[in-house]
DNA sequence: GGCCGCAAACTTGCATACTAGTTTTCTACA
DNA sequence: TGTAGAAAACTAGTATGCAAGTTTGCGGCC
């Protein structure tokens, strides 16, 4: 149920050379996913107070359509809605993530080890080394690895028919995904992340579960181990405790 | 973010002796679990359509918190929008479903078995029993039941200091749910059920992961072992292939 | 200078009005 | 009677206006 599954008419704004807005104008799924966007490349920081009438005047529309976008994202824990008092970009919290990461390691563990029992296709194995290779190809370039990434474990998702459960697993990523944002240019060494991947689609092509498993766990544990590096570098980006709605 | 987490400021709808609404009308979120349960409990059927302004005046409102209750159950895949043409409940989706279970099992299943290696405070066990205690005497009340076996499942979530989970498989779970309100008082055996958990916390209990992991694979396979049934018995409410978006 | 208080300028929540599109129905004609 | 076509009655999407509450800032007073 990504928001990103449904539809995508309007890719980004559609503007003309004088920056006013040109053909239709964006509907609900695409204002959310533009602020998402935002939130998640940390150009809203987290603490900052946007105002629906403000959103509106951005997107050339009226507040309706941006009042439905931000209730998609409330669902997302990425903004909190304190009513009469104003709309925040919530602080990226430590225990959100957590609980993140605890999802997205039982379900990729589930979804490596059913790819490890049923065996992948000879077809899918060969785009998951496509998208190696391709990630290997965008070690400069942070966000074309990211996206490298995703279509990696996206991949193994499809190839035990469970395709959907990915999307679904996006909703949850999205606290996690602001940390991605901030870590992968820093800490991470991108290479310990490829090998890694090349770990796990070696347990799958040897129909190893249990090795599967083994190299999941290694591989999602490397992101919560440079979060804590990062908590103590952005307090002002991350909270500690409690989880969502906090003003500034 | 369960739709249920936040807030429950009214239960129900609050309505005089004349019927008419009394007190503060019904927000967003009162709407949506209000829908949301008639879909569960299918009191709305699968295509049925909804209008907005129909569902406005049984709420005493306008379309407008309808439209943003409803909108968050279209995220729930527990409705699907047609502009311009309608809003319909969905059918029950036999790829959505085995898509929730399996995330259900993954998720459950990592729940137990981290349970089952560090262990559960001496006070959490009790409620376990109690609650297991509570089943026994539900057993009669499917209802009542369900509401017990919900309580047992998310009290290790708690016990694992991960209890928010719990509310996001919930979202998931939509689907879910509205199989076992079928299955319930026809099919399964509520005492194989009991019998179940009991080994669940028994495995816990003698810090046993493994075991764990078997007893939580055990039980919840039981649940899709029911929907082939299901399907061919509620072919009306039951679509087979495709998952989501369809009209009568 | 510092503080109290009121008013103006915000905020979101909700209701209403209007638009564009689809379906249905009813009428007119063969 | 049967069919074609137009009009009326729906649908959801969007814009706008109003209500209720919060914050902010200014003015007067001590």
């Amino acid at each position: 149920m990504g928001s990103d599954s449904r539809l995508g008419k309007f890719d980004g704004i559609r503007r003309g050379e004088d920056g006013q807005l040109v053909g239709a104008p964006p509907s609900t799924a695409s204002i959310r996913d533009a602020i998402r966007r935002d939130i998640i490349a940390l150009k809203l920081k987290p603490g900052t107070r946007v105002s629906e009438n403000e959103l509106a005047a951005r997107f050339g529309t009226s507040r309706t359509p941006v009042r439905e976008a931000l209730l998609g994202l409330v669902d997302q824990g990425l903004i909190a809605v304190l009513p009469q008092r104003g709309t925040y970009i919530t602080y990226i919290s430590l225990k959100g993530v957590q609980r993140a990461r605890f999802l997205r390691l039982a379900l990729e563990v589930a979804i490596f080890r059913s790819a490890a029992e049923q065996g992948l296709s000879r077809a899918l194995m060969g785009a998951a080394e496509d998208v190696i290779d391709e990630q290997v190809a965008a070690e400069a370039d942070p966000e074309r690895f990211t996206r490298a990434d995703d279509a990696f474990h996206r991949l193994f998702a499809d190839g035990i028919g469970m395709g959907d459960l990915w999307t679904v697993l996006e909703q949850e990523k999205a606290q996690f995904d602001r940390i991605r944002f901030l870590s992968l240019p820093n800490v991470t060494p991108i290479d310990t992340l490829i090998g890694q991947h090349r770990a796990m689609l070696e347990a799958v092509r040897t129909r190893d579960p249990v090795a599967a498993e083994e190299a999941v766990k290694i591989h999602l544990s490397e992101v919560l181990k440079v979060t804590f590096e990062l908590a103590e570098r952005h307090p002002d980006l991350i909270i500690d405790d409690l989880d969502a709605p906090q003003s500034p």
